[in-house]
DNA sequence: TTTCTCACA
DNA sequence: TGTGAGAA
């Protein structure tokens, strides 16, 4: 699982003590076992991390998924679902906006940097 | 090669 | 928030 998605073992188990990913049991020998929607997972806490989300919140967003997902949910409780996936929408969109913001810095200072390389010539 | 645990940053 | 090492 950590070869396919591109983390090291030491954190695929870390994040698994972290309460973040569930295995689907073990062999007999004691080997993990992990399911298709360990991959789901395991992509979505590589972009929130990357986002600069804490494991807690990783943990949070993934709940509300995972109750979400599940059958037999009351329609009132769904609605609370949706509204909590909804303020996780506006965070990420909070991320990106300071993400562009960061960019258009770093666009004019390589433009600053260029037109002094030029000069410079 | 895996697992767990303890230490370390 | 992870990683390294040792032992089984």
């Amino acid at each position: 699982m950590a070869e396919r998605v591109g983390l090291s073992l030491r954190t695929v188990r870390y994040y698994e003590e972290a309460g973040l990913l569930t295995t689907a049991g073990r062999t007999p020998g004691g080997f993990r076992l992990y399911g298709d929607e360990s991959v789901d997972r395991l992509m979505v806490i590589k972009k929130m991390k990357s986002l600069g989300f804490t494991l807690e919140e990783m943990r949070s967003l993934l709940s509300v998924r995972d109750e979400l997902a599940s059958s037999g949910i009351p329609d009132e409780r769904r609605g609370e679902l949706r509204e909590l996936l909804r303020t996780w929408v506006v965070l990420a969109e909070e991320k990106l906006a300071t993400l562009r913001a960061q960019a258009g810095v770093a666009e004019d200072f390589v433009i600053g940097l260029h037109t002094d390389a030029d000069r410079s010539v």
